[in-house]
DNA sequence: ATTGCTTTTGAACGCTTGTTCATTAATCTG
DNA sequence: CAGATTAATGAACAAGCGTTCAAAAGCAAT
């Protein structure tokens, strides 16, 4: 189907979900107004409503859409051994992550500003990505590679360990990309008990 | 100096604090409005002026509160071994952290909605309390105990994983806190390369 | 130029926001 | 009981909120 006459709405649509992201990771979900986000677009606040049918579902579908690329990205297929895994959820989490900041932001501190129902959607996506390392954990462990006393446990604290990335990473800063990737591997690694290579 | 006549303001002054602590975890700071907060008390929005002088306060007070409350009951005297005090950091964290929820929530998730001013003062807090344990990671490195290759991002990364068991832990869940300690010590001390002590 | 469709405006809606303040009520001292 | 002091009320303020919608404007094809 050839796009409709007159239409912008494939140029603002964009826009507004991009403004939206700004500030929602800028100034938290509660603390922006329609205007304000109309404003960053450069349009009455009454136009955004072309885009979205409020404000929650502009803030459900970045959350819900952050979600979905990360588990479609994941690489959670099982193939090689728990170590090879593992260090690759490692170096992707920590990449995907660091190239999306404000989306990370978000999905983490706006949970509370969803719908219940919307709650329970993103929450099911977190837990499936939970999930695929918790797998990796515990064929590791089969394997007796990996000193794994809770799987749940483990998988919790590298999710943290990994995601804090992303409190004080900056492009340009310190230390680059691939050292930031080489370092917590060997955190990592050694927190699984997983014996050195050599 | 005698407490003044006529007073309600001992009784009324920390239910205000609470309220605010309550729901400023619970909804967020920009969500919760200064009649939320005296309908929980039990009392008009006007009455909550004698109290605070307005509503950053609030905020700023819960968090700096919590904040030196933190760093006076830490131990970071040097006392003792690497080791030894690495340990101790370890529990204590987890410990003081799973008795105040609310107040971790919102030192974490409120930060933005400070005042740059407030902002500023909280953030030197913050630093030197990861100072106290940057310095326990360095005299471990010093005397060849730890294997630390940054000692800032592994005071991040420890710091990011300990706090993360605010997300899930509850009282009277799946572990006891002696547990959840145990564990998380076998993988922070697997993460410094500490040798296991036989 | 006129028609038909899409997008934006701009005003308006009822409601909530943080904060102030004169007034009232409650309590303590003597 | 009288007088002093404190705490709480309740109304008011200007400003901002999310959302709706008739009207205007912009564009493409005839």
């Amino acid at each position: 189907m050839a796009r409709t006459t007159g239409s912008h709405a494939d140029i603002t649509g964009p826009r507004v979900r991009q403004a939206a992201l700004r500030l929602f990771a800028q100034k938290g979900y509660a603390a922006v107004s329609m205007r304000a986000i109309a404003a960053e677009v450069g349009v009455q606040a009454g136009a955004l409503y072309n885009y979205t049918p409020d404000k929650q579902s502009l803030l459900f579908d970045l959350m819900r859409g952050h979600m979905t690329e990360l588990l479609s990205e994941a690489d959670f297929s099982g193939a090689g051994n728990p170590l090879d895994r593992l260090r690759r959820f490692v170096e992707f989490h920590i990449r995907f992550h660091a190239d999306r900041p404000d989306e990370v932001f978000i999905a983490y501190m706006e949970l509370r500003n969803l719908d219940p129902a919307n709650f329970a959607e993103i929450e099911a996506l977190r837990r499936r990505y939970e999930d695929g390392l918790e797998a990796i954990l515990k064929d590791g462990a089969r394997d007796g590679v990996f000193a794994v006393e809770d799987s749940k446990i483990m998988t919790l604290a590298i999710i943290a360990m990994l995601t804090g990335v992303n409190t004080w990473f900056r492009t340009g800063g310190r230390l680059s990309l691939d050292q930031v990737v080489g370092q917590y591997w060997d955190m990592v690694r050694r927190a699984v008990g997983a014996q050195v290579e050599r």
